[in-house]
DNA sequence: CGAGACGGTCGAATCGATTTGAGGGACGAT
DNA sequence: ATCGTCCCTCAAATCGATTCGACCGTCTCG
């Protein structure tokens, strides 16, 4: 029946009796409304965009880096009527399996969140099925746009900031080298090439500056329990470094925390900073210094990426600003 | 081409040399596969579960309860072959507008977490597309399937171990009583009838041990920086209570927080309990009382209704088990 | 040697909404 | 009064995979 499918969607020439009529006997008959699935099929376009989260999604939760991107992205891709269907991906040191979701689900584009490395499974699959894709913060590929920050940039500029203070012993505590997730303090050996893309580009800034790390201690997730952890192997041992430069805020919250254990003040003996520019509440009174990522808008920016390909734009790559937010956990080096 | 479905799906009996030959075909043609929709609409699944958060995501994301049960939700889903489409409802004070997703998106199956009252428009809009719902914390309901837990003797158990050490005194900080999300100290006469059953059940509990409030304060989100304003409210003025009971472990910890800021010892001059149990590796070295719920077990029971649900079960009813963790946040009442 | 059984292949109908194009009715204008 | 136009209604084709049933070839057993 076609006029019931105008009566419905409202969208051609319908008299109001006739539409009232429709109604009428479509409550009669139990009708609950249109099958989107037959709308779908018809537009070739199901309104689905696939997240896949490249980690467990636990773990992926507890980050508010993450959720926030989340949000900004769903906030904007909500007033375009598109869904966000969560994929997980767990990725594992050798898995290869790929969620079946990724196999089988129905979506007119993919966004990547924490990509990894380029030579990610999870991409060639979207790839093989044809499926368009945004990434966040990945590398830069052909065939796939990329939204990311300058985090080398702001990495640089918080370095710095440290230098200008007197700092001379800086150590750092990183986001995961690779899907291997270590949890320990660096081998030179080790150090030499991240195989995540956003690792190696936070830790390039510190050498931007002209620093060379006094240690490099790697967690196995951005997490405020590895943060910890770092801080306490790092501020424990002798030779303790006066700065940290950690590559997110969770990590550098577990840091102050260590210090706080350790009886260290915060920045009177150590300065501390972070990454990302999330609400710590729970860090009162201090406040982070930290470098400030717009990850509302970098989820806004995302979507409207996701608009554009659906509209038939090309692959496109946005690198969003980053600024320093100086607060109360960094101060003049001791002397 | 029905051969050729054969030769993807692998179901029934075909030839060997035939599906090679299909597939070789496909790689020609540069067909990637089986469109998603034919095979949905064909089915009648479409293979995805609405979840729908009552709640801005980016305050949602925010408390680990919800990204656990999520998690649980997800991890059970997965097994299945299940999409989780994430719904926001932006359910203001009066706002009646209901998310586009929810009236048009394609699903089996809808979850409706924090469901609030049973007279939400969300759960009236499924019930209207005839969308099978199960609740995670909401008011049972006829046709809808409901995960809860035993809040109300959790929380009576907590008392009553406020009880034992001696307290009398004893306040209560609250989740939001309905969609306005009030932020201040209950007046007795909105403290009569929260619409939130949830806020219900677990007030009801202290009043099940026997004991009235000397203050009850309503938060607008179970978010750490509410529950600190609560704290400071609570905590500084007159007749100061000696425990403090919170319907989450945001709102206590931010109450933690609060005393740690007006100097009072914990749990030396004031005892605080949580509920829920979910991991604050930042209160350290404090350990939270507080009431556990097994959060990624609520999430697989809800991925059991929705399977069984899915297999044709009626709708049905699940209470979990609750445990009190005693921590370092309570102690014997001052004398 | 013939008939039945069986494995494999293919055609056609189906799921449900959309959309195009044709047809019919009513009203206004000449 | 008749023609033209406009507005509405409706039939039919389409999107793509699945599935039932028909058909054909071969193999086996009597």
């Amino acid at each position: 029946m076609s006029t019931a499918s105008l009566a419905f969607s409202g969208a051609g020439p319908i008299a109001a009796t006739t539409r009232q009529r429709v109604h009428d006997a479509a409550a009669e008959l139990g009708y609950a409304g249109p099958n989107p699935l037959g709308r779908q099929l018809r537009r070739g376009r199901s309104g689905i965009v696939g997240v896949v989260v490249g980690d467990a999604l636990s773990r992926a939760f507890r980050d508010p880096v993450t959720t926030q991107v989340l949000d900004g992205l769903v906030g904007h891709l909500g007033t375009l009527d598109l869904g966000v269907l969560l994929i997980p991906s767990a990725s594992g040191p050798t898995t290869t399996t790929i969620d079946p979701l990724l196999e089988s689900a129905a979506m007119d584009v993919a966004v990547v969140m924490w990509g990894g490395a380029g030579d990610s499974p999870v991409l060639a699959g979207l790839a093989r099925r044809g499926i368009p894709t945004v990434l966040i913060e990945g590398r830069l590929a052909p065939g796939v746009s990329v939204v990311g920050i300058d985090d080398r940039g702001g990495i640089e500029q918080v370095t710095r900031h440290l230098l200008d203070l007197g700092h001379t012993r800086i150590a750092s505590v990183t986001l995961p080298f690779d899907h291997e997730r270590r949890d320990g303090l660096m081998t030179s050996q080790r150090l030499a090439d991240p195989a995540w893309e956003i690792t190696r580009r936070r830790l390039a800034g510190i050498h931007d500056a002209g620093v060379t790390p006094v240690a490099v201690y790697e967690t196995p997730a951005s997490l405020v329990e590895h943060g910890a952890t770092a801080g306490r192997v790092l501020l424990s041992g002798p030779d303790r470094p006066t700065a940290v430069v950690c590559q997110s805020d969770l990590l550098a919250s577990g840091v102050v925390l260590a210090a706080r254990e350790l009886g260290l003040r915060v920045p009177q003996d150590v300065s501390i900073a972070g990454f990302d520019g999330i609400d710590l509440p729970w860090l009162a009174p201090d406040v982070l210094t930290t470098v400030v990522q717009p990850l509302t808008e970098k989820g806004a920016t995302v979507g409207h990426l996701v608009e554009d390909i659906l509209a038939g734009a090309e692959p496109e790559h946005r690198e969003l600003p980053v600024t320093l937010r100086v607060g109360t956990t960094t101060g003049p080096a001791p002397s």
